[in-house]
Formats: structure tokens, C-alpha cells, sequence
DNA sequence: TATTATTTTTAGACTTGTCTAAAAATTTAT
DNA sequence: ATAAATTTTTAGACAAGTCTAAAAATAATA
């Protein structure tokens, strides 16, 4: 069993793996959990002990295949908790983060397997990340930032980089949700903003925006 | 704000205040939370100073005002999470218990109001046990032990005062669930086991099963 | 009422998770 | 390649919540 530290520091290494490969170092958790990099070295030592993580000293850390599992189960519980919220109790998606990253610990295998089936084994959070399967799996789905797309290109807005309130309010506003199709109409060189058509509307985004939404490329058109 | 460990003594003080009128002992707290008088001694202090205990040495604890709202807020949402299991995740009413006990910290005031709304505002969770609303006020209903009726009389089953796993799985073996209607066939005076109706099923109960079984009482037959 | 038994509190210690400040190792830059 | 800057670790301290063992207060009994 893995107290509730202990699973908030797994899921950060977790988080941090996927974007670094190799080892991940001391500061870089502290960071993510807005704490000092002397608790991160006490607790890596006690994750070492328990076998989640490798770690030698001075060179960062990386999980184990027991770390990675333990961790992809808190993300699991995490985003179902979230699809919960935003499906059943009407929470908007900018709401969802500071509950979930509660309800992420609750432990009972059973609830996490009904609630799965209770809301239809969704694959995919409010926020268009993927959910990791009962052995922490993830389905990739290749996927590129808006910005990226060239003039004429299309695709669905399958995700968020950034998921901040603010941002996910703006998003909101301009009526941008998961799901929809979006087409370059045109691109601005001295700023790189971008003239988009989203459904029958025609927006004009940043690249600041554009650089923070997921798309998951079309053939053809 | 309070902790986990804060509320659930707080929780235990509150169930122990239903039974005893007047002060709360200190040992009656640490039976209750399977801890050492030592260690209440020191949480009560600490309640003390923030107020939702009034506490004089050797002379036990009450809660007060707000002590008994932080409360019942716990214990409502402990028996809103009830229902929802049993209700939404077909758990089964001896199985909630555990989760529940960690579910009720979830800190949140729009999860439990949203979660009461997408319940339909149950008034009793899956033990027949009130559910406090949202200022803490519980509906009292009039409710005696199944053991305190005379022969011929009946009621409708609307709760327990054991809720063990044992027990409950009884009551489901035996057809015994919430609502049912119960008339008192025969009392033994031998072993004060009763004969009674349920639904259209005859059936012999032994005098503990009868008092830990209440029934609202009905007026006529 | 004096004595015994029980309950409650105090004193000191331990664990978990955190912190600050200083030392050690590593990396970067001159 | 040596000095400076950065990162990481160690050492020691602290708060929360718990424990054991012993002392103090209260309650029960003879």
C-alpha cells in the first residue's frame, strides 16, 4: 500500500517520464509538486526502498514497472474521477482538477472498476487524455498541436496541452470543445496567428492558443 | 479547515452523543476509534482550541455548535456516498461502509450538493439511517425496535442498529430489506424468538435479530 | 471515610512528511 | 582544466498524530 504522498509523487514522475526520457531529476519534481528539492531526495529514498523507483544518487530517478503501474492506477482513478464529474454532476471541465486530484486516492478496486462500467468505459478525460486500462496501458493516438497544421489542413480537436481554468474558459468561450472540426483557413507570418473555421464559425486565434490544443490529423481534407 | 484524523473524531463524538446525554468520555472515544485514551486526550485539546468541543478536564467533551455542523456534514456525506454506491455502482449495503469512510473527507461543497441532486435528494442512506441536510438538521422519524412489538402488530422495516457485514448478509439471505412490511405472527416467551410475516413469507427470528432491526410503527394493522 | 479500582492526563518517544541551512557532487563557463 | 554556478544530498529541526509507561484525578467499595 502507498500513502497518499507517496502516490502524488509517483504520478509526477509519471508525468514527468513521459514528456524526458531518461532519468528524471530532483528539481523537476519539486517543481511539479511545489515542494523543496531536500523532501524529494527523502522521498525517493523510501520509493527506492520500496522498490517503485530506481535511483542513484545525484542522477534522478525512474520508475519500475510495479512505480509505473501504481502511478497509471492514480491517473486512471484520476481522469474517471474527472469524466464522472463532468458527465454525471455537471461540473465544467475547468472544475474538475482540484476534486479529482482528491478522489485519485480513494482505494477499492471495485469502485474504480464500476464506476468504469458506470459511466461506459470512456477512453478519453473531459480534457482528451487518454484513460489508462486496468494494467495501466494507454492508447496512443497520434495527435499534433494545432499549430503545426499548415493553411488548408484540417482535423478534430481531440485534446488540451495547457489545462488551466483560464485557459479552458477561453476555450469555452470561443466555443472550442473536444469533438469539433477545425480548419486552417489562413496563417498570419508576422505573429503566426491563425484564421480558423471551427463548425460554421470563423475564429482568429493565437498561436499561444494554437500551440496548446491537440489535433488528431485527417486524411484527405 | 479540518483533517481527516479531526473529523473522524469529531464524527465519533457525534454518534456517541446520540446514545449518552450529557459529556462524551474519553474512553468511550477510543473504543470508538480503535485508539488509546492518550492519544483523545490530545485531539481533544487540540478540537478545543479550535472550538467544536467544549472540554474540562476529567469531565469529558460536547460538541458544539459548529463542532456538531462539521459534524453531520461528514456524516451526510459518508451516507450520500452510500447511496450512490449501492444505488449507481451495485454495491451491496455491507459493502459501502469502508469506501464511504474515505469518500466522506472528499472536501468539496459543489461535489455534495451535486451529488444529492443527481441522487434525487434520498433522506435515507442504504441502513435506513437519516441523512442530515445541508445545515446539519436530521429528519427524526419515530422508530421502534422490532422486539419492542406485541404479537399481531406490524410495521415496515426502515433501518438497523448493527450494520456489520454478518448482519446485513443475514438480512439479505432471509429476505429482510428496507420497507418491507413485518407483522408479528408469534412471540416464544421461552427464548423471545419471534414467528413473523414478511412479504407473504413465514419466518422464525431469534430475539438478537429482532433487536437490532427497526420498524416505524403503524397506526392500526 | 479510607482504600482500592478505574479513568484520565502527562511526559517522553516514535513515524511521516516537511523545512532550512550547509556540505558535497555535478555541470557549465571561462 | 580550473573556477563558478547549479543541482543534489545531508544534517538537524519541526508539526501532526500516535504510542507506552507512569502520575494524577475521580469513582467505587468495603
Amino acid at each position: 500500500m502507498f500513502t497518499l504522498s507517496e502516490e502524488n509523487y509517483l504520478k509526477a514522475i509519471y508525468h514527468l517520464e513521459l514528456g524526458n526520457d531518461g532519468g528524471v531529476s530532483t528539481n523537476a519534481i519539486a517543481e511539479k509538486l511545489a515542494t523543496k528539492a531536500s523532501s524529494v531526495t527523502d522521498m525517493i529514498k523510501k520509493l527506492s526502498e520500496k522498490e517503485v523507483v530506481l535511483y542513484k544518487k545525484y542522477k534522478g530517478v525512474t520508475l519500475t514497472v510495479l512505480g509505473k503501474t501504481v502511478a497509471a492506477s492514480v491517473v486512471r482513478k484520476h481522469r474517471l474521477w474527472e469524466v464522472f464529474l463532468v458527465e454525471k454532476l455537471n461540473f465544467s471541465w475547468d472544475e474538475v482538477h482540484d476534486v479529482a486530484e482528491q478522489l485519485e486516492h480513494i482505494k477499492s478496486a471495485k469502485l474504480i472498476n464500476q464506476l468504469d462500467r458506470f459511466l461506459g468505459f470512456p477512453s478519453h478525460d473531459p480534457h482528451g487524455d487518454a484513460i489508462p486500462d486496468k494494467d495501466g496501458n494507454l492508447k496512443i493516438v497520434a495527435k499534433s498541436l494545432l499549430s503545426t497544421l499548415s493553411k488548408n489542413e484540417s482535423g478534430i480537436c481531440i485534446g488540451v496541452d495547457d489545462s488551466s481554468s483560464e485557459f479552458l474558459q477561453f476555450l469555452d468561450k470561443k466555443g472550442i470543445t473536444l469533438g469539433k472540426k477545425i480548419t486552417i483557413l489562413d496563417k498570419e507570418d508576422f505573429d503566426d496567428s491563425l484564421s480558423i473555421l471551427i463548425g460554421d464559425k470563423k475564429l482568429s486565434i493565437s498561436n499561444k492558443i494554437a500551440s496548446n490544443l491537440y489535433i488528431r490529423a485527417q486524411t484527405g481534407q
